[in-house]
Formats: structure tokens, sequence, C-alpha cells
DNA sequence: TTTCGATGGTTACAAATGAAACCAGTTTGG
DNA sequence: CCAAACTGGTTTCATTTGTAACCATCGAAA
């Protein structure tokens, strides 16, 4: 251990990143293959069929995305007619967004393989390794949020 | 807790991929900054600093890229003089890349601004919670690379 | 009320990415 | 020995992304 030398497969960044990266594109199959949706669609339908109705600002806030990419997920969904736009009564600038019937079928569908998803990966766990990574992952975003 | 709705936020891959995009976005700060590297660049850099002279399938082995990122990052450090290509003796093929002085200098520059950012990320949390990330983090890596 | 700075959202453009085709060289099996 | 399969690495092309500029609207202050 030099202390001039980083070792990479060590390093919290890199082991975040790759982790997360394995798990997100492990788990992207299920929503492209089914229904050929990016992530940023993904989370938008995830969103919305979450919380009923919501403008693009509060997607964007919810699901950690760039506007832009909330913006072009939106018109993507729009043109599959899984959601419609709302004008606000107040302020014309904002949109109110709402899943369609056949938008919140696809989420419906989806709700099931996304928890069997992540119970599946948990439960090659042990009982202690789950804990530990609730923990830590809820202790980082902890820590970096108020950075 | 409707059996039938997904809670984002509590979605382990979207916390992990978010938590893992937060450190990395900020940690390249750093690299971007200071040298203008992209995240394949920096990693390339890492890797060779690391262990000396490596293959470019090496280096997407060690750091989880692609080949065609492995390539071009190299492509690049090549062009600002970072790094040198060997020919292999007997498979004329292989190349063996090794960094120049001045790519070794970036890299002990960048070692020590690497340790300290982690250190200050990890610094935010208590003792338990450090182990705790480690640890799981330790062990999905585990439960994934089998997969 | 007019003006000016903020805000919701979209668009244009450049850079980063992934998939697949590709080239050169190497190995294997017949 | 030769063809076919394979491997290291590069390139091409289409898609995705981020930044910044942008448009429209809003709210506050003069």
């Amino acid at each position: 251990m030099k202390p001039e030398i980083l070792e990479l497969e060590n390093f919290l960044p890199y082991r975040l990143y790759r982790l997360a990266d394995t798990v997100s594109r492990e788990f992207s199959r299920i929503y492209k293959e089914r229904h050929g949706l990016t992530r940023p669609e993904w989370r938008t339908l995830s969103g919305l069929g979450q919380r009923g109705m919501m403008t693009a600002t509060e997607l964007g806030e919810q699901s950690a995305m760039h506007k832009t990419k909330v913006s072009r997920a939106v018109a993507e969904l729009e043109r599959r007619r899984w959601l419609t736009r709302a004008p606000d009564e107040n302020d014309r600038r904002v949109e109110h967004l709402t899943l369609t019937k056949a938008g919140l079928a696809a989420y419906r569908e989806m709700v099931p393989l996304a928890k069997a998803f992540e119970r599946e990966v948990l439960a090659r766990l042990s009982e202690e390794e789950r804990a530990a990574i609730v923990r830590g992952v809820a202790a980082l975003e902890e820590a970096l949020s108020s950075s």
C-alpha cells in the first residue's frame, strides 16, 4: 500500500459507481425489453404512477433527473399516449402530468417486476448484509444531501 | 404502502444509482477542473498509475469499461503524451501501455486529491455507518458478480 | 404599470456513449 | 497447410446526454 498509489478496486466512488451501474443495467433490461423504455422514461412512468399527478419540475426533483431529461421523457411518453398534460389554472407555464389508462396499465405491469427484481437481489445477501447496505446507503445519502 | 405502488425513493436500484451519481459527479469535478479529463480518461490514468503497464483489455477489465471507452481514452491520453504504446513481442495485436513522465506526474498529483475526497466523504459518517457501507457494498458486489 | 429578475419548460448544439461492423493478427481443427 | 473461429483493438453510426441558450410567463419592486 504505497501511499502514492490509489487502488481503484477499493476506491469508494469507483465501487459505488460500478455497483450502481451493474444493478441499474440489469434492472433496465426489464423495462427496456418489455416496453423499450429508457431510464428517464421509466422513472417518469414510475413517478407518475406513484404520485398520480405531477409537474415536470416535481418529477425532476423526485427522480433526480435534469429537466431536459424530464422534458424528453415526458414528450416520448406523451407520444405513446401514456400520459397527458393539463394546464395549470393559475400559472400558464406549468403543466400537470397524469398517466393515461395505457400508461397506468404499463405501470401496474412493471411494479411487480421491479419489486421482484429488488427482492431477488437482496435475497442473495444475509440478513446482516441487507441491513448493512440499507444503513450504509441511507447514511451516505444523508451525508451528501447536506453538502 | 399499497402493494401496487413502487416507492422510487426506497427502491434500491434507484437509490444506488443516485448515490453513485452524486458521489461520482462531485469527485469528477476534481479531475475535470484540474486537467479536463473525462471519467474514462481518469480511470485509464488511474489504472496505469496503479499497475504500471497494462494492455487495453486489462484496463477494461480492471476499471469496468467497455472497450470502446478504453480505446478512446487511451487515444486521448496518448495525444496528450501522457502514455505511450509498446508493441507486444509475441502478439502483434496487443499493445502495452505505460504512463510517460507527464502522465505519471498528473497521476501523482491526483492521488492525494482522490484519497482526500474519499476520506472527507467517509468522515461525515459514524464508525458504524462507515462499516455498514463498506460491508454492504462488498456484499452486493459479491452477490452480483456471480450472477 | 412597467421593468427586471426568477421560474417552468423546450430546443439547439456539442460531447459522450453503446452496438455492431470492422481490420489485423492468432489459434484451432481438419 | 488452410479455413474458420476467435481475439485485441479501432471506427462508424445512431442514440443519449449535458450545457447553455432560449421562450413564455410570473412575481416583486420601483
